[in-house]
DNA sequence: TAAATAATCAACAAAGTGTTGCTTATCTTT
DNA sequence: AAAGATAAGCAACACTTTGTTGATTATTTA
């Protein structure tokens, strides 16, 4: 396991992942078991121990593929003020969760959202904190960031769990009524 | 397991939710064993499943006792108007967690904190839908809802994770400029 | 094509789960 | 306060899952 291009290695990584999301929706991630992930991932067992060291490590790996398409998604951000981030960064948001559709549907279905919801939050986060200093208004930095990203953040969860019942234009219009 | 009020069976009841939450103090609920909640309780393992089917069930029932308390703080609110309703709720809502500090604290030292996320949230969203037929924004009712409970319920835990860095009553005036 | 190394296979101990039948202790009821 | 009911304790059980190891086979790299 010491070369990560190994055709090989990307292959099971692959596979296993692939395995993984597909048995996320049928069941709770704590009802899989590494025997259930090998066996749809035809990769033999021991195999899968080379790789990680518990099913907890595969799905942490899993996750940190989409913080870092997320970050990624973040950097390309050019903002003129802090209103201004915002609008940007939630369409942002909002379209990084729409491309990664399955795997996000798969996550949340049987699971509770936390996982994934931490990620995107604390993701966000550092960004905002990469850029702005002050916010303007008479409540600290970290209170201000709290509310405006646990509002934005549930509210597109909230909206992707429901099966996207609005257009991605029409939430943007409204949390942008909602932000005044 | 017939009578609920049988002294035998509400005392070991609570001595397992109390092993229970002073287990996750030091370890995920997941790393978190049967024998290890019996051990620390002083209850035979056995008796542990004549009381529930799994850790999971204890963990439910812990979980449904907090939502019980929160839904008779909710329930003694009389409003106004929804704004009115919001600024009482924070109040209701951010006194409950400070009441139950040992509980909410071992839950969320070590845990991803959706179980208790979610659950909060739910609850207050219910008792808003039970009173509250429209919000006179032009967004529709879910999407207000989920802005605000997601922006309130996010600070609050933030403010609590940080130990509570501001006093209730500080906290409670930022969230008041911020709801503008 | 040779050397390196990843994947498979089979077997293993260890830990944890959930159940059962029996005995003992505690609580409820009268 | 005693009798009957039932919860708790105990010990043993089969079963599942975990994580590891050593030897063999297949694939990839260079």
């Amino acid at each position: 396991m010491t070369n990560k291009t190994d055709l090989r290695i990307i292959k099971t990584n692959n596979t296993l992942y692939e395995a993984l999301i597909l048995l996320l929706k049928d069941k709770t991630f704590e009802e899989i078991k590494v025997s259930d992930i090998c066996s749809k991932a035809l990769v033999n067992r021991s195999t899968f121990y080379s790789h990680f060291n518990d099913k907890y490590e595969l799905f942490i790996s899993l996750i940190n593929n989409l913080k870092q398409e997320l970050e990624n998604d973040l950097k390309s951000i050019e903002e003129d003020n802090l209103k201004d981030y915002y609008l940007k960064m939630i369409r942002v948001f909002l379209t990084h969760i729409e491309g990664k559709e399955e795997i996000y549907k798969s996550i949340l279905i049987n699971n509770r959202s936390s996982i994934i919801m931490d990620m995107i939050y604390d993701t966000i986060t550092e960004d905002i904190n990469k850029r702005i200093k002050n916010n303007n208004k008479d409540v600290p930095n970290d209170i201000f960031t709290a509310y405006y990203l646990g509002a934005i953040v549930n509210t597109g969860i909230e909206w992707f769990k429901n099966d996207k019942k609005y257009s991605k234009e029409q939430l943007l219009d409204y949390l942008d009524k909602l932000m005044v």
